[in-house]
RNA sequence: GGAGGGGUACCCAAGCGGCCAACGGGGGCAGACUGUAAAUCUGCUGGUUUAUACCUUCGUAGGUUCGAAUCCUACCCCCUCCA
């Protein structure tokens, strides 16, 4: 990472606005950041899902790059609105987060977040310690602050009452509260996504009306998932954890379709982009699309993981796909056997490989299973006691097993 | 407070006494094709010691019936309109 660089004048600005979506107001930035001193930087998360994604990381990006630059960058979780309960989806029923909750989110978060962020120049902050406090009569005063129309421009909500679809009056309390910990904090920029835009101009019009300058807002674009149409979220199942094994997130990687390969190097590499202007005329060219994304996929999990495993989930990847061969460190598991065997969909069971014997079955039917590479088309096969093989289920799921008595 | 509408498998959504383990779509999984990509095509998508069989499932609890997701009763929850 850059060493920490002098506190910018304008020459900053450049760079800091790289590959945001929007800054209001772009002057306003520059004439912050002329005045020399450190910015108060914010941007806020939510407590209640602790497990980071390639999302994020744009938005932590950005945030590296601020710290890069002398200012100050305060990550704060949002345990106050989190409490609450998510207003939207009704199903959702969410419980309350309790206390103990929110603090094993948090060190969950902590602990990924500093695989981007710098620990020793960031300031972690819960948006408990102001509201918590907050009374009725306070609550009142900042509802009184905002109006009803105004809140009504909120694209969502204006569809949803135009729908004539009902929206609870808590949910207005969202983007004050937000807006208030702009206020609390005193803060000078406030990133989000583009999702967030409304919110995080709410927070510079409180500013005012609290006698602050209001903050720059600047948002960041969404990240498309694995799917590429929706924004990666961890409840659409189309994410990349940040934590996850350097193997899955090879893998996951590759798995993206060749256009949004480059929107992810756009948002997530550490390329030039001129570099990325080369790579592109190489595929334009006629280099397979797969070697360019080998890069992205190396370079990213080095960044979570390291050099080394980064290099190895290369080579696994190739043996285990373009070879076709078995992967080298592949669970080893024993399963029990009834009275001198086990039925295969049974040993499958046992092992992991699916959730239930009809599964199995199925998947057998389907010519989805292979024993040692060998494709099972009988259902009722017995494995005999003291065997192994190697057992296999689709495409990706793995397993040694042996049978035991 | 009044009137009406609704709760069905991961999601949306049909069904409205037996042919329903429950149409269709989405998602997911598998196979083919490939670059294990995407797109496309095909199949599968409750469970069960191995199954032209059995068991559990259609908000909850009862009831009617040879037989209910479908009819009746009570209860819980959600939504819309009026006040």
């Amino acid at each position: 990472m850059a060493a920490t660089r002098k506190l910018g004048g304008v020459e900053s600005l450049a760079e800091l606005a790289r590959g945001a979506e929007e800054i209001l107001i772009e002057s306003d930035l520059a004439a912050r950041l002329a005045l020399g001193r450190p910015l108060r930087i914010k941007a806020g998360f939510d407590p209640t899902a602790p497990d980071l994604h390639l999302g994020h990381v744009v938005l932590l990006n950005k945030m590296r790059q601020f710290q890069d630059f002398g200012h100050e960058v305060i990550f704060l979780i949002g345990d106050f609105t989190g409490m609450i309960g998510d207003p939207t989806g009704k199903s959702a029923t969410r419980p309350p987060l309790t206390r103990d909750e929110v603090a094993a989110n948090a060190a969950t978060y902590t602990e990924q977040v500093y695989k981007v962020l710098d620990p020793e120049l960031t300031r972690l902050e819960f948006n408990s310690r102001w509201m918590g406090k907050m009374d009725a009569v306070g609550l009142i005063e900042l509802a009184a602050k905002h109006t009803v129309a105004r809140m009504l421009e909120r694209d969502d909500f204006h569809k949803r009452y135009k729908a004539g679809k009902p929206i609870s009056i808590h949910e207005f309390l969202y983007p004050l509260v937000q807006g208030y910990d702009s206020v609390a904090l005193k803060a000078d920029v406030e990133l989000g996504g583009t999702d967030q835009k409304f919110n995080l101009l709410v927070g510079r019009q409180l500013q005012q009306t609290y006698g602050q300058p209001p903050q720059i807002v600047m948002t960041m674009p969404l990240l498309l998932g694995l799917d590429g149409v929706n924004k990666m979220s961890k409840s659409l199942g189309n994410y990349i954890g940040i934590a996850e094994s350097p193997l899955e997130m090879f893998g996951k990687i590759m798995s993206i379709s060749d256009e949004l390969m480059w929107r992810y190097f756009e948002l997530l590499s550490a390329r030039s982009l001129g570099d990325l202007r080369h790579l592109r005329d190489e595929a334009a060219r006629g280099r397979n699309p797969r070697d360019i994304k080998f890069l992205l996929a190396t370079e990213l999990v080095a960044r979570f993981h390291d050099d080394a495993s980064a290099e190895r989930a290369l080579q696994d990847f190739i043996a285990r796909h373009r070879d076709q061969s078995v992967p080298e460190d592949l669970p080893r598991l024993e399963v029990a056997a009834v009275d001198g065997g086990i039925g295969i969909a049974h040993l499958l069971k046992g092992a992991g490989l699916v959730a239930s014997t009809s599964e199995a079955v199925r998947l057998i039917q389907q010519g989805g299973v292979r024993i040692d590479g060998e494709r099972v088309d009988d259902r009722s096969l017995t494995i005999a006691v003291g065997m192994e093989h190697v057992f296999q289920v689709g495409k990706r799921r793995f397993a040694r097993v042996l049978v035991t008595k």
